[in-house]
DNA sequence: ACCGAGCTGTACCAATCGGTCTAGTGACGA
DNA sequence: TCGTCACTAGACCGATTGGTACAGCTCGGT
């Protein structure tokens, strides 16, 4: 097939945890959405659904560690904060609140313990990233760490209010307070 | 038995939603957990699985509205703000991070359709009430309703947080930030 | 005491779960 | 050109999924 099957069942699978979470969605559904054979996931797998899982949450974990990193480097906090909020409220819109974020669902899951220290890895590296950025504008480096945190916390919250009450009014509150909050985070 | 069958489904349901999500657990773990034979699920809840997720999803969500306004009305808005963030924190930490909010789980199955719509009324009454809190106070009654929005998904993301990085720190770093926010929302 | 209605426990169901196995396919090196 | 070998597709597996049917029990009303 077109490109090589691991990297189909990686995307596949991050497409479907971010609609039902790996609990929520069989490895038949992933296949079916790939296209790729059953023996294809136990190749590049050894370790089947558990495996594929958690390599699906490091993978999606990296190239959002990485939109983050790049985002607020071009545009500065206060954009970049709204860029990301909007590649939420793009996503959530554009498929009618069905997918949202893998990292949050995998980091509630813990059948699949793997996946879970995974998510616990990705937070931790955005967190890394956001407090160093936080760290050297003078206004919020005394309390880069918590703030860092809070950004993270209230997103990802956010994004979860959103998908429970099919609207986008949570991650609007959310980047206003944080817009907010930035804009006098020396105090 | 016991108590009615129909209660220690619910209780049940909850606890293991707290700790697998609604897709996480079968309904055969729930009546062993409960002690309930298999046919009293199809007579309490004639919808099967998914009007028992839904009810427990309402009931737990209820009783936690109910503690937000008692405490917050009894401590005051910091301390009752506290004591909430430590509810959250004596749960995850004597369970070894293994059970959260169900609330927030159910908010992200996008089967599960009605507790998910379930997941999401509950949120707007956590919202509704916190607003009802902040509008009253002088120095916070302006920016009310995003405030809301913000302490809610805050708390949420950080028990996100906690959970995959099995850690406590990021429901501290939030309580203070969120303390921190409280203290000088008046600008 | 008796009867009837409602609840409960269990046997059973098809469908699906994740995983294994293997014959066949394709590309690549000798 | 042939042989090799990693990969693939799909048949197949036992276990488990949510749901149904039903027989027996318990309890309340008369």
């Amino acid at each position: 097939m077109s490109r090589g099957a691991r990297e189909r069942l990686l995307s596949s699978a991050v497409t479907l945890f971010r609609r039902s979470g790996i609990a929520g969605c069989g490895v038949a559904e992933i296949l079916a959405h790939s296209g790729a054979g059953r023996g294809s996931i136990y190749t590049h797998f050894p370790g089947g659904k558990a495996e594929l899982a958690e390599e699906a949450v490091r993978t999606s974990g990296q190239d959002l560690t990485d939109l983050i990193t790049t985002v607020v480097d071009q545009q500065g906090l206060a954009d970049g904060l709204h860029a990301l909020i909007e590649y939420w409220r793009d996503m959530l819109r554009s498929t009618g609140y069905a997918e949202s974020c893998p990292i949050l669902s995998a980091a509630l899951q813990n059948d699949a313990t793997a996946a879970q220290r995974a998510a616990g890895d990705v937070f931790r590296d955005w967190h890394e990233a956001l407090t160093g950025i936080l760290r050297a504008e003078p206004a919020t480096s005394d309390r880069a760490d918590t703030l860092a945190t809070l950004i993270i916390a209230a997103v990802e919250g956010a994004i979860a209010l959103a998908r429970g009450q099919h609207s986008l009014a949570p991650l609007d509150a959310v980047e206003a307070e944080l817009a907010h909050l930035l804009g006098l985070a020396g105090e």
